[in-house]
RNA sequence: GCCUGGGUGGCGGAAUUGGUAGACGCAAGGGACUUAAAAUCCCUCGACUUAAUCGUCGUGCCGGUUCGAGUCCGGCCCCGGGCACCA
C-alpha cells in the first residue's frame, strides 16, 4: 500500500540518499552520451542562498535532469565566487577575518544547494579563493604580460580623502565617500590592464555566430564595444597637433571651436597658466567616475586663451576645456561642431559659441543658424556652406574631406572602439595578489613561476582604511628575484571578474595541480547551457569570452567561445516597505511584518506594520536584499513545504526571463497541487494493479484522454527542451492531471489508460519536482530509479484526430465555430462556415467578398 | 545622459510564425462535507449592458498597416537591468 499523505520530509530524504548512494550527480569524460555541459553562474558566499540563486539553480537543474533523461553525459557543477568586497566588510563589522567568513559561508551555503536536491557533482567544486585556484589566475597574467597582453599605467579612482582610500562606485552615496561622508575625488594610480581592446574585433563579429544567446545580449554587447569608423583629425598650434576623433568627418567646416577634457594635457598646461582655469580643472576633479555620473551633470566649460588651427581652413578656433568630453575616449578632445551635435549644441548654446550650419537634409534648404531650436544630427545629409564639398553627401563628403587631411597630414580614417583595456588592479585585501616585485633596481619584475603562487596571507583584518596588506611586512618585504636585493611585493589584488573570467573551465580538471587546464576542458567544454542573471550581459560576460580568446592563443584550448547557449533569468522581486526616522534614517520592514490593506477592487490601498497597526511606506517592488530587509529566506521554504513545493512554485510563476515577484501564497498553491497528485496516484495504485493498455479497444472518452496525454509528451519536451518556459509546461501537466481525474474510473481499460498517464505525469514533472517523483515511480510499480529513467516518447497513432474545431469570423469577428474532418476541402470548410446557424444573422443580405482559410485554426467570412 | 528589456483581469502569467485574448495558478465570493475549525471537493470570477445573451468595449497612451494586431510600423508615457571598482 502506498501512503496516501505526501510527507515532503520524508520523501525527499529517500530520494537525496538514493541518490547519492548511486551517485546519480557525478559525471565522467567516459560515460556514454554525448557531452553536456549545464552551468550556472557561480554564487558570491554571501552568507545564504536567496531567491534569485534558487531560480537560478531550479532552471539549470531541470535543463540538466532533462538533458539526462534524453541521454546525454551531462556535467552540472558548482563553485564559489568567493573573494570580494562583502567578506571584507563583513571583516570590518564583525572583526572576522574575510577567510573564515567566506568559508562558514561557503558550508552553509553548500548544505542549502543539497536540500534543494540539485543534481550537482560535488567532487569538481571550486571555490576561487583556494592558492590552487588562483595560482593559475597569476601563472596566466605573467603569460599575458609576456605576450603584451597585459601592461601598466596610470587609471582614475573615486578617492576618499578622510580615510586616504580607493572606493569601489558602490561605496560612493551621493558623491561622498560611505564610511566618511567625505566628498570623493578623483584620482590617478598605477593598474594593470589587459589588453580585450586587441580582441574587439573579434569579440564584436563573433556575436554573429551565437545563435544560441538572446538577441538582446548581443546588440548590448555590441554597443558596448561600440566600434565606430571614423577620421582622427589634426588640429595644428603653435607647439603641436592636437588630435581628435570623429565619425562626422563630413561637418569638420562646421567646427567653430575644440574641447578638451581636464585630465587632457593642453588642459593641464593651460591651468598651469591661468589660476582660473586651474580652479576648473580642480572643480572637474570633484565626484566620481561612473559614466552615469559624468554623463548627467551639467555640461561646464571654460575658455583658454589657447587658439589651434582648423587644418583646412586654418581659421583660428579657440580652445575649451570641457567637463563633457571624456578622457577615457577616442583622444580625450572633440571638434565641436554645435550646428550638428546635440552635446556641442547644447554647450554653445549656454555660452554664446557661434553655430555653422554645413549639412542639410536632401531637398530641403540649410537651417538658419541663429534661429534652429535643434542641431541636425542625422547622416542622410547633403553638404552645405563647405566650400568645394558642397552637393556631397555623408559617405562621400566624409571620404573627400579624409582624403585632402590625409594629403595634409592632418588626419586618417581610423576605427575607434568604444570598449577600453580591461583595469585590473583593486587596492583590496581580500582578492588574488598580482605576481609583481617592486625592485629599487629592476624596476617591476614578475614573480617566476617557480614561486607560484603568491599566497594571500588569510588571518589579517581589514580596518575600512586602505589594503592591511601593505602595512604587513612579512608579506610585503620581499627579495628581487633579478638581482636578489630587498625589495617590496606588489600589494594590490586582481578584480574578481578575473576569478569569474574562466572558472567554468576549471570544472573540468580542478583536480589537476600542474596545468592551469588540461584535454578534458576540450572534452567538456564549450558549455552547452549557460543560466545566469541578466545583470551580467555584459561586463563577465565579455571578459569570459576575451579570456577564452586568449587562452585559445596560447594553445591552451580549442575553442573560441566559452557559451553555446545563454539563458539570462530575470531578478526574483520583492515589496519595500520603510519608515523614515526622526534623525532621518530609512527603517525597512520586511514584508512579512507588514499586513496590506485592499480597497474594494482589490487594489492595494494601505501598508500598516502587524505590531502596531501603525502605517508603513510602500516604496513598490525592488530586488531582494539584505539591505532592503525584503529578502525570503529558501531555508525556512525548504524546511516548512519542502523543496520540491519551492522549486516548482519557482518554475511555475513566470518564464524564466522575466522579473519574478515574490508571492507566499503561489508556494501554496505549488503545494496544494502536489498533493493532489500524490493522492491521485495513491489512490490509483491502492486499488491494485492496472491491466494491459489494449489502444485497439478503446472507448472514444478513452482515446481522447489518451491523447491529451500524449499531447502533453509533445508539449513538455517542446516546453522544456527548446522553449524554456517551464511555466507553461507546469500549466500542460496541471491540465492533464485535471482531465484524468475527472475522467470515469469503471472499466479495467480506464485504469490502464490512467495508468499511462500518471506515468506520463510523473517522467514529465521529474525535472521540476524529482524528488516526489522518484516516489511516484515506485509507487506507479515501474522499475529502477526514476533518476534512470528515459524520456517518455509520444505515440503518433494517440496523437490522430478524425475532426478539427475551427472557429468562425465575420469581419474579423468571432461569430461561431464548426468541426470539420481532418481532410476537408477549402470548400467544404467555406460551406460548413456560411451554413452555420451562429454566423448566418451576419452575413445574411450582404455580399461576401472573401473568405480566408487558415488550415486548422479558423475561418474569415469578410462581407460588404 | 547613453545602451537594453518590459507594460495583458484584483494578482502571477497564457496566447510558440499576424489568426478564438485571459490557458494554468493565486486571491476573492458562494456552496458541500464537519459538532466546529482546518483540510478537501464543487460553482462563479475582465468591464459595460442584459431576464439571459449569441450584444458592445477591452492587452500602458496616440496614430498607422492588414480580411484580421497583445503580436508588425511610427510617435509618446511609465517601470526594471547595465554603464567598466557590487557581484
Amino acid at each position: 500500500m502506498m501512503q496516501d499523505i505526501y510527507q515532503p520530509t520524508v520523501v525527499e530524504a529517500a530520494a537525496q540518499a538514493l541518490w547519492e548512494r548511486d551517485g546519480a550527480a557525478r559525471s565522467s569524460e567516459q560515460a556514454p552520451g554525448q557531452k553536456y555541459y549545464c552551468l550556472c553562474m557561480l554564487p558570491y558566499p554571501s552568507g545564504r542562498l536567496h531567491m534569485g540563486h534558487v531560480r537560478n539553480y531550479t532552471i539549470g537543474d531541470v535543463i540538466t535532469r532533462y538533458q539526462r533523461m534524453n541521454g546525454r553525459n551531462v556535467l552540472q557543477p558548482m563553485g564559489w565566487d568567493a573573494f570580494g568586497l562583502p567578506a571584507e566588510n563583513a571583516a570590518i563589522k564583525n572583526r572576522v577575518p574575510p577567510a573564515k567568513w567566506t568559508y562558514d559561508n561557503i558550508a552553509y551555503m553548500r548544505m542549502q544547494l543539497k536540500s534543494l536536491g540539485f543534481a550537482i557533482d560535488w567532487e569538481r567544486e571550486v571555490a576561487t579563493c583556494e592558492p590552487r585556484y588562483y595560482r593559475w589566475n597569476q601563472w596566466f597574467f605573467l603569460r599575458m604580460l609576456e605576450k603584451g597582453l597585459a601592461y601598466k599605467r596610470t587609471a582614475t579612482v573615486n578617492w576618499d580623502p578622510v580615510d586616504q582610500t580607493v572606493l569601489a562606485n558602490e561605496q560612493v552615496i551621493d558623491g561622498r565617500g560611505w564610511r566618511t561622508g567625505a566628498l570623493v575625488e578623483k584620482r590617478e594610480i598605477p593598474m594593470y590592464y589587459l589588453k580585450i581592446t586587441a580582441y574587439a574585433d573579434e569579440l564584436l563579429d563573433a556575436l554573429d555566430h551565437l545563435p544560441g544567446w538572446p538577441e538582446r545580449v548581443k546588440l548590448m554587447q555590441a554597443n558596448w564595444i561600440g566600434r565606430s569608423e571614423g577620421v582622427e583629425i589634426g588640429f595644428p598650434y603653435d607647439s603641436g597637433v592636437l588630435k581628435v576623433f570623429t565619425t562626422r568627418a563630413d561637418t569638420l567646416m562646421g567646427a567653430t571651436y575644440v574641447a578638451v577634457a581636464a585630465e587632457h594635457p593642453l588642459a593641464l598646461k593651460a591651468a598651469a597658466q591661468d589660476p582660473k582655469i586651474a580652479a576648473f580643472v580642480e572643480e572637474c576633479r570633484k565626484g566620481g567616475v561612473t559614466e552615469a555620473e559624468l554623463a548627467t551633470q551639467e555640461k561646464k566649460g571654460i575658455a583658454t586663451t589657447m587658439r589651434v588651427q582648423h587644418p583646412l581652413t586654418g581659421e583660428a578656433l579657440p580652445l575649451w576645456v570641457a567637463n563633457y568630453v571624456l578622457m577615457s575616449y577616442g583622444e580625450g578632445a572633440v571638434m565641436a561642431v554645435p550646428a550638428h551635435d546635440e552635446r556641442d549644441f547644447e554647450f554653445a548654446k549656454k555660452y554664446g559659441l557661434p553655430l555653422k550650419v554645413v549639412v542639410r537634409v536632401p531637398g530641403g534648404a540649410a537651417e538658419d543658424a541663429r534661429s534652429m531650436a535643434q542641431p541636425v544630427i542625422s547622416k542622410d545629409v547633403v553638404l552645405c556652406d563647405s566650400g568645394k564639398y558642397d552637393g556631397l553627401d555623408y559617405q562621400a563628403g566624409v571620404d573627400a574631406i579624409a582624403t585632402d587631411l590625409a594629403a595634409k597630414s592632418l588626419g586618417q580614417k581610423r576605427v575607434q572602439y568604444r570598449l577600453r583595456d580591461w583595469g585590473i588592479s583593486r587596492q583590496r585585501y581580500w582578492g588574488c595578489p598580482i605576481p609583481i616585485i617592486h625592485c629599487p633596481d629592476c624596476g617591476d619584475v614578475p614573480v617566476p613561476d617557480k614561486d607560484l603562487p603568491v599566497v594571500l596571507p588569510e588571518d589579517l583584518a581589514p580596518d575600512g582604511s586602505g589594503n592591511p596588506l601593505a602595512k604587513y611586512k612579512a608579506f610585503v618585504d620581499c627579495a628581487c628575484p633579478k638581482c636578489g636585493k630587498p625589495a617590496r611585493r606588489e600589494t594590490d589584488t586582481m578584480d574578481t571578474f578575473v576569478d569569474s573570467s574562466w572558472y567554468y573551465m576549471r570544472y573540468a580538471c580542478s583536480d589537476n595541480d600542474a596545468a592551469m587546464v588540461d584535454g578534458r576542458v576540450d572534452y567538456w567544454l564549450p558549455v552547452d547551457q549557460y543560466i545566469g542573471g541578466i545583470e551580467h550581459a555584459i561586463l563577465h560576460l565579455l571578459y569570459s569570452r576575451f579570456w577564452t580568446k586568449a587562452m585559445r592563443d596560447m594553445q591552451l584550448l580549442k575553442f573560441d567561445e566559452p557559451f553555446t547557449n545563454l539563458l539570462t533569468q530575470g531578478m526574483v522581486l520583492n515589496h519595500i516597505f520603510l519608515r523614515k526616522t526622526a534623525a532621518g534614517a530609512l527603517d525597512y520592514y520586511s514584508p512579512t511584518e507588514v499586513e496590506l490593506k485592499h480597497d474594494a477592487d482589490g487594489r492595494v490601498s494601505a501598508a500598516v506594520l502587524k505590531v502596531d497597526g501603525k502605517p508603513v511606506q510602500y516604496e513598490g517592488l525592488g530586488t531582494m536584499s539584505k539591505s532592503k530587509n525584503n529578502g525570503v529566506d529558501p531555508q525556512a521554504l525548504v524546511e516548512r513545504y519542502g523543496a520540491d513545493t519551492v522549486r516548482l512554485f519557482m518554475m511555475f510563476a513566470a518564464p524564466p526571463e522575466l522579473t519574478l515577484e515574490w508571492s507566499e501564497a503561489g508556494v501554496e498553491g505549488a503545494q496544494r497541487f502536489l498533493k493532489r497528485l500524490w493522492k491521485a496516484i495513491s489512490e490509483h495504485v491502492n486499488t491494485g494493479p492496472a491491466p494491459a493498455l489494449d489502444t485497439a479497444a478503446l472507448s472514444p472518452g478513452q482515446r481522447v484522454l489518451r491523447r491529451q496525454v500524449h499531447e502533453t509528451i509533445v508539449k513538455v519536451g517542446d516546453d522544456i527542451g527548446r522553449r524554456y518556459t517551464f511555466n507553461t509546461a507546469i500549466a500542460a501537466i496541471m491540465e492533464l492531471l485535471n482531465a484524468v481525474t475527472r475522467t470515469e474510473n469503471i472499466t479495467p481499460q480506464d485504469r490502464a489508460v490512467k495508468q499511462e498517464a500518471y506515468t506520463a505525469i510523473t517522467l514529465l514533472l521529474s525535472p521540476m519536482v524529482p524528488h516526489v517523483c522518484e516516489s511516484l515511480w515506485t509507487a506507479l510499480g515501474q522499475p529502477g530509479s526514476l533518476i534512470a529513467a528515459r524520456w517518455p516518447a509520444a505515440d503518433a497513432g494517440a496523437l490522430k484526430r478524425d475532426s478539427l474545431e475551427l472557429v468562425v469570423q465575420v469581419n474579423g469577428k468571432l461569430r461561431g465555430s464548426i468541426s470539420v474532418p481532418v481532410d476537408a476541402g477549402r470548400e467544404q470548410v467555406e460551406q460548413a462556415a456560411l451554413s452555420e446557424p451562429s454566423v448566418q444573422p451576419f452575413v445574411q443580405g450582404k455580399t461576401v467578398r472573401k473568405i480566408v482559410v487558415v488550415p486548422g485554426r479558423l475561418v474569415n467570412v469578410v462581407v460588404a
